[in-house]
DNA sequence: GTCTATAATTCGATAGAC
DNA sequence: GTCTATCGAATTATAGAC
């Protein structure tokens, strides 16, 4: 399909609306016409655009880690530098969408957990293998613990805002979180 | 209000239903026919007795986490301990469907987010300062480190469902999860 | 105490005019 | 490309008969 410069607009505007809406509401809570209100466009146009709600989620959901852009750091920080890199995305202005997406949507909806499963196998399993230098089933179990740190850190400072957790800066969290990701980097396996 | 064996009887059952409904599908995608389809009852009367959507979801609420039948064990394997606790409580036949409940809903569920919270702070926090005798700000800076870890691993085990976590095994896993829980017990905090 | 009937919304999706 | 109008289904919730 082409499109035209003007319906290109359209369609940008109603992602970003979907992508906002989902990452606060969930699957189930967003509506395609909260999402077209929130775009300024009409309803029908949704429609149109990406046939049908779950056509609008599958093109919401595009979360790139973007772990390649972590400068390789000496074996035993990497740890560290994995927490602060997840952290500084996670934190700041905008804060990152598409993992909020994720964390929200894939309690309820089946689409969103696939998504969260390809993630954390491929980008983060594959970094690990790269960054270790290890077996693809050694990295996917180190990865997996990993995942269990880094998504029960967002979920609760992001999600459930457990204050004690909310209350550290990103800094200390970093610091506390760290050595732990190293453990499941480098350390044993029981 | 009194109530007598009749309607004691029905409200158990929606009670029991309404768990399993909202453990499994969340508040959102959990409706009242539902609940009464699967109580065996007319709709009407869970209407009747939980006045809406949202006094039913307050009453299916309700965890215990039990911390207190955890025996005591010597302060430098409380980590492993309680890694175990939470894993058995979990696991098993009829799998906990209280943290089940909570984890599914507290990401688009006010109230849920809230009971979350008031179970990490109230019963996590405060067994973490019995057991350690600290005061109660560092035992609620240790239990929202330890609650990141555990509430990590029951999302990315039950609800992600991560293939490498969900292959483990649940004494590995708290073989391997242990000796974070104890290095937020009794490591050096930033 | 239990059930029928239905009100009042809301949502996803479609058809078609312009 | 955009919008109006609307369908059909599902939902929470209420009123009232039995």
């Amino acid at each position: 399909m082409a499109f035209t410069e003007r319906s290109e607009a359209t369609r940008t505007a109603i992602l970003g609306a979907a992508r906002k809406l989902f990452a606060e509401q969930g699957f189930a809570g967003t509506t395609i016409r909260k999402v077209a209100s929130l775009a300024g466009v009409d309803p029908s146009m949704v429609m149109r655009y990406y046939v049908n709600k779950e056509g609008l989620f599958r093109a919401a959901v595009n979360l790139r880690l973007n772990l390649e852009e972590l400068p390789a750091p000496p074996r035993e920080r990497l740890g560290e530098a994995m927490a602060r890199h997840f952290l500084s995305r996670w934190e700041g202005d905008l804060s990152d969408e598409a993992i909020m997406l994720l964390l929200r949507s894939s309690s309820t909806n089946a689409l969103a957990a696939q998504s969260m499963r390809d993630v954390f196998t491929s980008q983060v399993a594959s970094f690990v293998g790269r960054a270790l230098g290890c077996g693809p089933e050694e990295a996917a179990r180190r990865a997996g613990l990993v995942s269990t740190q880094l998504l029960g850190l967002a979920f609760t400072r992001y999600v459930v805002r457990l204050p004690p957790v909310v209350a550290m800066p990103a800094e200390e969290l970093a610091r506390s979180v760290g050595p732990v990701v190293q453990h499941y980097l480098t350390g044993d396996l029981p």
